[in-house]
DNA sequence: GCCGTTTTCGGCCCGACTGTTTTCAGTCG
């Protein structure tokens, strides 16, 4: 599957065509295609074969030349044209958050900036500053971009870890010697990000099982093979650790590597207390082994209820453990919907329809296609003309489609007064009204406050998507007093969002576990845009738990008929 | 470079915010 390679070298070629200062649109051109090649559910080389590649949107006849170049000769003559055009390192100054192509392209010509270092280099030795059209601002802007952007380098997302960990896992459950096999450390506990991989596998051949895995497609360097334990960096520079223990072994073993360390430690204090000793081979009375075979066992033995993974943490779970009562946990099989995804409408890839069908197969009964609303012109927002068609295309397709329900929905804007940008009688014919701020993030706290307690205000908005706006990687949540927003949602019902796409995950696990004290009710909602991105609810669902929501707790694990009534209630 | 119930040429996403050799260019969403 050469998707990936191909949509990559278009955004690359997009990047240098930006610094050499191009045609706009022929940039765009190669972006657009470059998206729709990643949303496609079908491998390039097929549609190559059968002849069908300009039927992907935006590729015309050059575009599906340069995609059959690839797959043919492995390369494309004008990217590599392109590519010896400008260092290979200023493509990255790009994507440090207020450095644009025409920043690169300065700091390339006049200081000889070639990559990342050679502009911290410059910064540390006050070069740029002097520079015609950098002063001070700018100088701070680009260091506290380098910082949002290194710290988003340093630890994955959660998706990334787990596409990374699912590539592993699918691989070594092949090899006849794997027995068990888990993923543990914080994957398993389903932080937000991720540092490195770490996965615990139970045979009785551990030499056998490290070859295969030190061997696997996706290693790139071994950093350490031993017999039970290796570590690999794999081709994308992520570190991935394996062990083998007896099958006696595992539980207490995951247990153990599943951390957090603050649990572990906690853990082991209980057992001493017991008269026992934890460790990652079991639980031992003196030298006798006690139980170690499955985590259910050492908790059972510890005079604990079983702790998901999610809430390990020493935060209060231990000793809601020792009275048996932790909270149920929301599965990803009590969604019974997604509150939030775009169309084609306004900036989605796919159709309504076709938004639909995969929310079905999902085994969803309704979604809500929540595109932008008219002020948004950058993501084609819709104008109150927009909106009747579209209405008229979702009642069409209720009509036609058994077993899930389109529900008729809008992302409208928070101005920079709070205000909404359709009118009361607009906003009454929606299914579902999602809220958020998409413009003004520098405002001051209270002001950015008062958008979002106005809008929770406003009797027609169900819920705030994205409530604090931050991109991991990209951009710090904007500045705003939260206790007061939950108060605000839980006073006027109105649901806050966890948003699962998975360098948002905004509301994180801390302010979830907040607003449910207080009493706010949440919504989970995968902000897709293409079909594909549907299945990030699992994400959302991760933080859920992280943040000890119940299915209660969250609006979409409602049946349709209660949840059109609930959210309506004021 | 793509695309077409006005078009095979001439459109294509544009407004807010910021910082800056202050009347506007660059970046972002």
């Amino acid at each position: 599957m050469k998707n990936f390679e191909i949509s990559q070298i278009f955004r690359d070629i997009a990047d240098i065509l930006e610094i050499k200062g191009e045609n706009v649109f022929r940039i765009r051109a190669y972006q657009r295609a470059a998206q729709s090649i990643d949303g496609l559910s079908e491998d390039v080389e097929n549609l190559l074969k059968e002849g069908r590649l300009t039927s992907i949107p935006g590729v015309g006849k050059d575009l599906s030349d340069r995609i059959r170049e690839y797959i043919n000769t492995g390369k494309i003559r004008i990217y590599e044209e392109l590519k010896r055009a400008i260092p290979e390192g200023l493509l990255d100054i790009l994507n440090i958050p207020s450095v644009g192509p025409k920043k690169a392209k300065l700091l390339y010509e006049k200081l000889n900036i070639r990559d990342i270092r050679d502009l911290e280099d410059a910064i540390s030795n006050n070069r740029l500053q002097g520079v015609f059209g950098i002063r001070e601002k700018t100088v701070e802007n680009i260091k506290a971009g380098l910082a949002i952007m290194k710290r988003g380098r340093e630890r994955l997302t959660l998706e990334e870890a787990a596409v990374i960990s699912e590539g592993f896992l699918e691989a070594l459950k092949k090899s006849p010697q794997v027995k068990k096999i888990s993923p543990a450390g914080s994957l398993r506990r389903q932080k937000e990000t991720v540092r490195d991989i770490d996965i615990l596998i139970t045979s009785t051949k551990p030499k056998a099982v490290m070859e295969s895995f030190t061997g696997l497609s996706q290693v790139r360097t071994i950093l350490a093979k031993g017999d039970t334990k290796s570590s690999v960096r794999t081709q994308e520079n992520v570190q991935v650790d394996c062990r083998v223990v007896e099958e006696k072994s595992f539980g207490a073993a995951l247990l153990y590597f599943t951390g957090s360390k603050d649990f572990n430690i906690r853990l082991r204090q209980i057992a001493i207390r017991k008269g026992l000793k934890l460790n990652e081979y079991g639980l031992y009375k003196g030298q006798k082994f006690i139980c170690g075979r499955t985590e259910g066992e050492m908790f059972k033995a510890l005079g604990l209820r079983y702790v998901e993974p999610e809430l390990r943490e020493d935060t209060g779970e231990i000793e809601l453990a020792q009275k048996g009562k932790l909270p149920g946990l929301l599965d990803l099989e009590d969604i019974k919907g997604d509150l939030h995804a775009h169309s084609s409408w306004s900036d989605g890839l796919n159709s309504i329809e076709d938004m639909a069908f995969v929310a079905r197969k999902l085994g969803y009964s309704y979604i809500a296609i929540t595109d932008h609303s008219q002020s948004l012109k950058v993501a084609n927002g819709l104008s109150l003309e927009d909106l009747k068609k579209k209405k008229s295309e979702i009642n069409r397709i209720n009509k036609k489609l058994k077993g899930l329900r389109v529900l008729y929905g809008t992302e409208v804007d928070i101005d920079s007064n709070g205000n909404i940008d359709y009118k009361d009688d607009i906003l009454k014919r929606f299914d579902i009204v999602v809220a958020a701020i998409h413009t003004g993030f520098k405002q001051s706290r209270q002001q950015l406050t008062k958008r979002v307690v106005r809008a929770c205000q406003n009797k027609f908005v169900h819920i705030i998507a994205h409530p604090t706006a931050r991109l991991w990687g990209q951009r710090e949540a904007y500045d705003i007093d939260l206790e007061e927003v939950f108060r605000a949602g839980k006073d006027t019902n109105t649901a806050l969002e966890i948003n699962a796409f998975a360098n948002r995950l905004d509301l994180n696990d801390r302010n979830c576990r907040r607003a449910k004290e207080l009493g706010v009710r949440m919504s989970i909602g995968t902000d897709s845009h293409m079909a594909g991105h549907l299945n990030s609810m699992r994400f959302g669902v991760a933080v859920a738990r992280r943040g000890w929501l119940s299915p209660k707790d969250v609006i979409n694990t409602l049946p349709l008929d209660r949840l059109l009534k609930e959210i309506k209630k004021r």
